[in-house]
DNA sequence: AGAGGTTGGTTGAATAATCAACGAGTATCA
DNA sequence: TGATACTCGTTGATTATTCAACCAACCTCT
């Protein structure tokens, strides 16, 4: 049998070859993630995503972003971030302020002790991130990688495909 | 300032290219996960890594496994994964039965049940895999991917780094 | 003005994942 | 035999994520 039970016949199944490169994707990936999320929790009780969101609300002007932008910027449902930025503001790394020009927007501000923690969390993770991937790969295959990455992200934005699952984006 | 914090100047920070790809690299997961777990999810109510598990145990021989193994092949944590088998018996999908040569062990077998809901899930699957990844590629960047997957898990699997994280593996 | 629809964001319940602790069985070695 | 240590797998509490429902503010068009 093969590795997808076949059923209805008018599949496109996969090759040999993209079945093993799918499999190995996937163990790369979780290998890459397990290993950052790990540093992370261990070295800053950071939980997995809420690192990204700090870092974009650092980078931002002021350090502050709209809740929508930050989630689309993180990648994150709204709801999932609103859960997350209470998190963030329970620990006072984030603050939310009532925005200006639109009354129903909330703008999450990074504070100071956030950005502190922040700023100590980054050489770990700079370092994890080297460890698992780019001491590891050729600059030929960062290169390729980095191609790799923006096609399927290409893919992935436009292809007329449902874009408007409910919550997210 | 940089993506990331500059504190300690001891650190080896990312090039542009590699914090370019780095972050590329993230959302194209992101973006692939997202999508396969979504259709999963729509067309076969399966929560994300469950297909994972029931695949594994359609391949073993008998279609049944010990669960350590299980784990090792799902890279779940033993807790994980005695969860998530629960939730699977639940559905009747997975039955757990004592291990006969070792009495703490349980073995995890694929029902008849388990096994048409596998085969009813993976068109829809293989198919989603095809449109985010496989026919966004080019023959040679798939090939490219596999290599660099291969890279970061053989790295990942020895450098006598700390394997030994309390419960998993 | 106001009806209808859309967007911004939150909430609470349900589900899933992590973490720490545990009991039962096995292995090793005295 | 028994002491010690380790492996197998589960459990319950905590935390994170998803899902559906919701309110309030804005936008458009008449």
């Amino acid at each position: 049998m093969r590795y997808y039970a076949d059923v209805t016949m008018t599949t496109r199944w996969l090759t040999e070859e993209e079945q093993r490169t799918w499999r190995l994707f996937l163990q790369a990936c979780q290998s890459v993630f397990a290993a950052t999320d790990a540093q992370l929790a261990r070295d800053s009780g950071l939980p997995h995503g809420y690192y990204e969101i700090l870092v974009h609300l650092s980078e931002a002007p002021n350090r502050a972003l709209r809740m929508t932008q930050l989630a689309r910027a993180s990648t994150y449902s709204k709801s999932r971030l609103s859960h997350a930025v209470a998190r963030l503001e329970e620990r006072s790394w984030v603050q939310r302020r009532d925005c200006e020009t639109d009354r129903r927007g909330q703008i999450a501000q990074l504070t100071d002790e956030g950005f502190a923690a922040l700023a100590a969390a980054a050489p770990g993770h700079v370092d994890q991130v080297r460890r698992s991937l780019m001491d590891v790969l050729t600059p030929d295959q960062v290169e390729q990688l980095g191609e790799i990455s923006a096609a399927i992200i290409a893919a992935a934005a436009c292809p007329a495909e449902e874009c408007h699952e409910a919550d997210n984006f």
